[in-house]
DNA sequence: TCGATATTGATAATCGTTGTCAATAGAAAA
DNA sequence: TTTTCTATTGACAACGATTATCAATATCGA
C-alpha cells in the first residue's frame, strides 16, 4: 500500500531536511495544515487545526515554524482589509492572488501584463518601478451561488 | 496678512466640525503632520513629529485622532512589505500608490484599465471579481540618482 | 544504540493598541 | 464676556499578539 500524503507536505518536510532542520511531529502537523489549504490562516488559526493532528502542539511552536517556512519561500503573508497576519503557500513563478470575500478562498492566477501600464507611470513620475502587487477580491462560483 | 496654513489642512479641520467633533490643540497637530506628508506615517512616527508642535500630546490622542480621520475618509492605512500600520492621506477618486523603495515616498497615481485582465480572469475562473489591489514600488527620481 | 544538539512547550516578558477615568478645554448659549 | 455642558485629553491600566527564556525532550548522524 502506498502512502497517499499529498505531494506539496512532502516536498516541503524534504525541504526544511535540506537545510539542516530537523522534521518533527510538532512541524509535520503545521505542514500538514498550511501545505493542504486554500485560504489564508493566521496563526492562531493553524494551531487550532493543527493540533488535531498533534495535540501537545504549542502555539509559540506554530509560529516558528511559519517563521522557517517563509523565510525558505514556501509560505508568505497575505494582505486583506481585515488583517495582515494570515498565510498561504507561495505563489509560484509571478502569480498574484484572488481572493472570495465570501469564504475566503484563495486561488493564485497569472497573465497580468502590466508593462503598458508600468512604462507610462514610470515615464510620468520618473519613477524606475521594480515591482507591483496585484490582488483581486470578488466572490467564487459557490459564494455568488449562496448570495444569489 | 493672510495665514499660509496649506489647503488642505484646513479642510481636513472644517470637516472635523462638521461633523460634530471639535477641533482642539492636539488634534490640530496630528492633522498637520499627516495632512503634508508624502510619506506613510505609523502612529508612532505621527507622534513624534506632532508633538514638536505640541509638545503636551499623548500618544494616546494620537491613535484616536488618526481613527477618526480614517472613519471620515481622510486618511487610509498603506500596506507595505515591511509593515502595514502607517496612514497616508486618502485617495482622491480610483488611483493606486506608487511607493519609493528608498525614501518611502508616496505617490498617487490614476489611469490604470485593468478591465481586460480582470474579465479574463473572471471568465477562467469563474469568480465575480467586485475589487482589486494594485500598488507599484520603485525608485524616485531623487533616489535613482542617490543609488546610481 | 548512543550522544550532541536542535527543537519543544510552559512560562515570562515585551510590544503595540485599546479601555478607564478624573481633569481640562472647546464652543454654544446666556 | 462669562457660563455651562460635555467632548476631549493624558496618565495609567489592561489587553492581545508576538517574542524571549529555559529546562526537558526528540531527532538524526555517528
Ligand atoms: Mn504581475
Ligand atoms: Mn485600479
Ligand atoms: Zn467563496
Ligand atoms: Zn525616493
Amino acid at each position: 500500500m502506498t502512502t497517499s500524503t499529498p505531494p506539496i507536505q512532502e516536498h516541503w518536510l524534504a525541504l526544511l531536511q535540506e537545510n539542516g532542520y530537523r522534521v518533527t511531529g510538532p512541524r509535520r502537523s503545521v505542514v500538514e495544515i498550511v501545505a493542504n489549504h486554500h485560504r489564508a490562516l493566521n496563526p492562531y488559526q493553524v494551531f487550532e487545526l493543527a493540533r488535531q493532528r498533534y495535540p501537545r502542539l504549542g502555539l509559540v511552536t506554530v509560529y516558528r515554524t511559519l517563521e522557517k517556512l517563509e523565510a525558505l519561500g514556501l509560505i508568505e503573508r497575505v494582505h486583506q482589509p481585515h488583517g495582515c497576519h494570515a498565510y498561504l503557500p507561495a505563489a509560484v513563478g509571478h502569480q498574484h492572488l484572488l481572493l472570495c470575500q465570501g469564504c475566503g478562498n484563495a486561488e493564485y492566477f497569472s497573465g497580468d501584463d502590466l508593462d503598458d501600464l508600468i512604462g507610462r507611470i514610470a515615464a510620468r513620475t520618473g519613477y524606475q518601478i521594480k515591482e507591483h502587487w496585484l490582488q483581486l477580491f470578488g466572490l467564487c462560483t459557490a459564494c455568488r451561488a449562496g448570495a444569489q
